[in-house]
DNA sequence: AGTGCGGCCTGTCCGC
DNA sequence: TGCGGACAGGCCGCAC
């Protein structure tokens, strides 16, 4: 359930409290996450100092002067920081003791996340070194989206979820921004003209920084590094409101699997 | 190369 | 009330 606005009210949230502090010890509990985490992790990061907290798309960089440690929340995880007393609970499976008395919880049930290193540049590893442009960065815009949909069947929602286009837009945001955009979820990617993917880029860029504003969308069971759930729930017009009233025009909203994925949208005012 | 699908996981919810 | 099964979903890795 994390998509880039949760993850980066994460990063936010961490970032101030590891942010030049020392690891004093490495717990892992359970390695088995979506990668076994690395055995010699402790190793790596025990003595050093976490000099910075990056976000790129959906992953998070913690930089260190050898190396930097890669985390993932996959759809159930969270980061947590929490004092040193704190027992563990059910699914925390990696601790990372900090020099003044805190930790930092990793906690993932479903275990789709990941926790690696490397001490080359994170940029250049195998899982990010793919990746399309950051949705609130300059390099993504409508240009940008039609230049590489020339020829592609697939639909518009699949395409704009797809992280080589464009990273951090999972299920939740390509529906608010297809709405937004008054385009419908499967239309065909090649059949979308330049101003609607003017229209959608723009669209992206805006219910991404919303949801980042409000602190991201908690579902279920999303909460920030300080425990807080996000607020952005209040603001989805279609997401999980199928039958409910389009926001604007007051039609039902419909729903269907669109390229396996749940999607909903507003029948009337989304072509 | 683009597309589509299976699989990884566990908690939650629904129907019987 | 208990239980099985569907579902949620990011995203890799594979087959076509």
């Amino acid at each position: 359930m994390p998509e880039l606005p949760e993850v980066e009210t994460t990063r936010r949230g961490v970032r101030p409290h590891v942010k030049g502090r020392r690891v004093k010890q490495v717990v892992v509990r359970d390695a088995r996450l979506r990668w076994p985490v690395p055995p010699d992790l402790a190793r790596a990061l025990v003595g050093t100092t976490i000099d910075e907290v990056e976000r790129r798309a959906k992953y998070l960089l913690f930089r260190t002067a050898h190396g930097t440690a890669i985390v993932h929340l996959g759809m159930s995880g969270s980061l947590r920081v929490v004092d040193a007393g704190v027992s563990p609970e059910k699914h925390d499976h990696v601790d990372v003791v900090l020099d003044d008395g805190k930790l930092l919880r990793l906690r993932d049930p479903r275990r789709f996340g990941c926790l690696l290193f490397t001490r080359n540049d994170p940029h250049d590893h195998p899982l990010l070194k793919d990746l399309g442009p950051e949705p609130l960065s300059r390099a993504f815009d409508g240009a940008h989206l039609h230049r590489i949909a020339r020829g592609r069947t697939a639909a518009v929602k699949t395409f704009l979820m797809d992280a080589a286009v464009v990273v951090g837009v999972g299920n939740i945001y390509a529906n608010e921004a297809l709405w937004r955009a008054r385009l419908a979820p499967r239309r065909r990617t090649g059949r979308v003209t330049r101003a609607h993917f003017d229209e959608l880029a723009r669209s992206v860029k805006e219910v991404l920084a919303d949801a980042i504003a409000r602190g991201g969308t908690t579902l279920r069971d999303f909460l920030s590094a300080d425990g807080e759930p996000g607020h952005f729930r209040m603001d989805l017009a279609v997401y999980d409101r199928a039958g409910k009233l389009c926001p604007r025009c007051r039609t039902p909203i419909r729903t269907a699997r669109v390229g396996q994925r749940s999607s909903f949208w507003c029948p009337r005012c989304q072509a």
